[in-house]
RNA sequence: GGAGGCUUCGCCUAGUCCGGUCUAUGGCGCCGCACUGCUAAUGCGGUUUGGGUUAACCGCCCAUCCCGGGUUCGAAUCCCGGAGCCUCCGCCA
């Protein structure tokens, strides 16, 4: 299958005709995010150069076709004459071709410095300014001294980070034993989850070329994040999203065929560059994890409605882990850039008193597909999908799953519809 | 690591040796129309994508035969570089 690459076609991160329109719209997106609203107008100003060296080129070029033509068709008198002629518009030609693409690289590093357009409703402010729409479930109130997820991790002899950071350095463990059961049980059950509610399961590739990192937007403010392959010009994933986007890459999908469901089950690498002396204890930030993840590609005009079921499927996971969590709906300020709205999931870490994130679903719109190539066809032309994605587990559940049912011996209760899947109701300390 | 083959408009495919008439062939699929009591079958027509022009349409212009560069008045076709896929050999699991 050929395939436009990112780098060589032009990118149309943001619907051009849309902009020029309402450019105060996508201006004051950048203001919501915290970020340079004069990107949109060097944006605007690109676009105008662009269009302005392509019809320069067309007029050029138009001309230079003519007198091939008529080279073919001349007497042998008239042809030095002709060719020479020829030779000239040729040589416009090349010039203006330089001149369109050099205009065309300007117009592309504006796109891609755009993040996506906020959606309407999401909250303004930054990190703390999220709103909390609903908290499910009740605290635990323990009666005894309760103990960490790590403490009981190696209790149970089931998380060992000692020898992950003797094997692999600081933020690396094991899961052993009933830890590794406890893992491989909650992924498995994320993905008959997704897999009843009708998601095709994938075990994706966890190295990806650039154009699908950068095409899925993790290249950007998020890139030293990512672990990069110099040697191969890969990189690790962070997430299956990455992968699950860049599946249907350069591809025009049946309209009838949407919605496309696909839940990914991977390995997940990240730097945490710049969090260092945050979480460092036990395995809630790591460089390494497991993730269950479900990636939607949709009608755009579906796209809001398929985030609230995104959602809803992530709260049933909760529920049948039977965590006491809450929902939050983070503001503009603290959104990737290939969000257009996000809502976390943030489950009780009894040991910090605090709320944290298990899982993260966003709205995505057009800007993934725009830049990945992925389009549906309509009546009149084709047009971007839409793309969502959503967190169904990951090991950082382990947290709360250890923390919230923990009981005064050291043994942790296994949640009833995670029995199937581990094997035991309780995991008990080991000796 | 070494050698060879391949990549064409949704899918398959002709064309590449020997440059212009390729404004890209045919089939499948899809869309429309006709015919039939409905469906099927059949017949006719349409169907790459992006940009520009237009209020929109029709039409027209430009680009597009994996990507980039080169040769040439002119490149799907010739040359160079790159990517991807496949096969075989070697090496290692």
């Amino acid at each position: 299958m050929g395939t436009n690459r990112l780098a060589g076609s032009l990118v149309r991160v943001i619907d051009l005709q849309q902009l020029r329109a309402d450019p105060d719209r996508v201006r004051a997106s950048q203001r919501a995010r915290g970020e340079d609203e004069a990107l949109v107008d060097a944006l605007l100003e690109a676009d105008e150069s662009r269009r302005a060296a392509v019809a320069a080129g067309d007029a050029v070029r138009a001309e230079s076709n003519a007198a091939s033509k008529e080279v073919r068709s001349a007497s042998p008198d008239d042809r030095p004459a002709l060719i020479a002629r020829a030779k000239e518009l040729s040589g416009s030609v090349k010039q203006a071709e330089t001149e369109e693409s050099a205009a065309e690289a300007v117009l592309r590093d504006a796109h891609l410095a755009v993040s996506n357009i906020i959606e309407e409703g999401a909250p303004p402010g930054g990190a703390d300014d999220y709103v909390v729409l609903e908290e499910v479930g009740a605290k635990p109130a323990f009666d005894f001294e309760t103990k960490d997820h790590l403490e009981l991790g190696q209790l149970l002899k089931a998380i060992d980070t000692d020898r992950g950071a003797k094997v692999a350095g600081a933020r690396f463990y094991y899961l052993t034993g009933v830890g590794a059961l406890l893992q491989l049980g909650l992924l498995r059950m994320g993905l008959d989850q997704a897999v009843g509610a009708g998601f095709t399961p994938a075990i994706p590739p966890v190295l990806v070329r650039p154009e699908v990192m950068e095409g899925t937007g993790f290249l950007g403010q998020a890139a030293e994040n990512v672990y990069h392959l110099a040697e191969d010009d890969l990189y690790l994933v962070g997430t299956s999203e990455a992968p699950l986007a860049g599946y249907h890459m350069d591809e025009i999908l049946d309209a009838n065929s949407l919605p496309l469901r696909y839940v990914g089950w991977s390995s997940c690498f990240r730097r945490e560059a710049g969090s260092y002396g945050q979480d460092v204890r036990g395995i809630v930030r790591v460089h390494q994890f497991d993730k269950v993840e479900m990636f939607s590609y949709v009608h755009p005009d579906e796209a809001q409605a398929e985030h609230q079921r995104l959602l809803a499927w992530e709260r049933e996971m909760l529920d049948k882990c039977e965590l006491p969590y809450r929902v939050i709906d983070v503001a503009a300020g603290d959104l990737g850039a290939s969000a257009a709205r996000k809502f976390d999931c943030e489950a009780w870490v009894p040991s910090q008193s605090k709320y944290r994130e298990m899982t993260s679903t966003s709205n995505c719109t057009d800007f993934q597909a725009r830049r990945l190539n992925i389009r549906i066809r309509e009546e009149r032309g084709t047009r971007p999908v839409a793309t969502l994605n959503g967190t169904l587990a990951t090991t950082r559940w382990l947290v709360a799953i250890l923390e919230n049912h923990q009981r005064s011996d050291g043994s942790v209760r296994v949640p009833e519809a995670l029995v199937p899947y581990v094997g035991r109701d309780v995991l008990e300390p080991v000796t």
